[in-house]
DNA sequence: TTTCGAACAATTGTCGACAATCGGAGTCAT
DNA sequence: ATGACTCCGATTGTCGACAATTGTTCGAAA
């Protein structure tokens, strides 16, 4: 479903989703260097498929690189973090407004389904956090895919879903939103079935700008 | 100004800028195969650098590897060419709202001073394209900077742009078009200066499926 | 004591050679 | 003639060693 491939491929690819996954939850710190030689072998590979992966996740933006000084993973301040959200509401604004027309009537009714489970997930684990998150997560990366631009989902699917989720982890509890979310959701759900794409995607892009404001606000509290 | 870095840094930099070029201006054609060995040969490197820049161009999507199959440049077909559209209209819409707070009203101004010079530049060369055609993404990019948004100037300036230019390779000639769009320009800095970021995004999207649309037509008239 | 400089250690950048894998030519049987 | 199988050439993937650059530490002079 997301987009979390293994892939048994080449060892850059497996040094690149190892490292990516290890970024992302936490593993590695923000900002943390980057040695070569020391995850080559940790990896039991040589330095060659190591830079290659670390080429790549360049390219993901979740590692900077310094010619002749080395790579570090990417820091996430207040400012990248505003940044990626201003970038999120453009693409999945104009993800929702696609999807409108091109989602078949029937991933619309699977799209609803999916928000079904999502409230009794809700209910009953009491407003579990992590499932909600996954699922949020999950919503999203659906309407992408309905947009049919393969652009958008390369974007949206490998680059800034990584990011979304460091951003996750570092501010990871903002459970009173959960709720409103869903009822968002389902709003936006609604003007998809209607096939009223500018709506869709004017209700998205408030849905985003709603969570960025939640994260913010948990930002700036634990200050 | 354009992010046209030729960085003397290390071989795999060099060898990523020169194949960038190469590809977007058309001297390997699109769906070529890429040969490691010729290619290191040709720009007197070994492999390993050549590969590492491979990796690179994979990342702005200039070429597409598959495993144990080799790089091949992508290929732009009308399918791929409307997706980057769409994005483009997504977050250069989102720049210019950016823009309209974010940017000085010196910048703005000189802004509109790039406009007169392309507009003295349209009358005396007689809408000479090419020189529009940067000057188009200049003043593109000039607002994108505006956004004071990192992570826009990231994905616009390295990626898509060159992506973009290798649709103006594709399809060069669209001379009629130069006229309109400055006057679109002329419109969107309007709206910057009277700091109206709803209006300026709205001008920035209409002005860009302008552009599509013009394309979009002038290779449906090839076939 | 401070500061400048020079040697040194550590890390990155690069190359050449070897192993693994894929595509195609050729062949044989049906 | 066509299909599948096998072998071979070509290309990609990987590794280890070497060169180049950087950052540091130690020492000597002011």
């Amino acid at each position: 479903m997301l987009p979390n491939t293994p892939q048994q491929g080449t060892l850059a690819d497996i040094a690149s989703h190892r490292l990516a996954h290890s970024i992302v939850t936490g593993e590695f710190a923000q900002g943390q260097k980057l040695n070569e030689a020391e995850l080559a072998e940790r990896f039991g590979m040589g330095r060659g498929p190591l830079r290659e992966a670390l080429r790549h996740l360049e390219g993901m933006r979740l590692v900077k690189r310094i010619p002749n000084a080395g790579a570090r993973v990417v820091v996430l301040d207040y400012k990248t973090m505003s940044d990626l959200y201003a970038v999120r509401e453009a693409l999945e604004g104009m993800a929702c407004r696609l999807a409108a027309t091109k989602m078949t009537t029937q991933e619309i009714d699977q799209l609803s389904r999916l928000l079904d489970a999502h409230e009794i997930q809700i209910k009953e684990e009491g407003g579990g956090v992590y499932a909600q998150s996954e699922g949020d997560l999950d919503f999203h990366y659906q309407i992408v895919r309905g947009s049919r631009n393969e652009m958008l989902m390369d974007m949206l699917g490998s680059e800034q879903y990584q990011l979304q989720r460091m951003c996750r982890f570092r501010t990871s509890r903002n459970a009173q939103r959960t709720y409103p979310a869903l009822q968002q959701h389902r709003q936006i759900v609604e003007a998809l079935a209607q096939r009223d794409g500018e709506l869709a995607e004017m209700l998205m892009r408030r849905h985003i700008q709603g969570a960025w404001r939640s994260i913010s606000e948990t930002i700036a509290k634990e200050e």
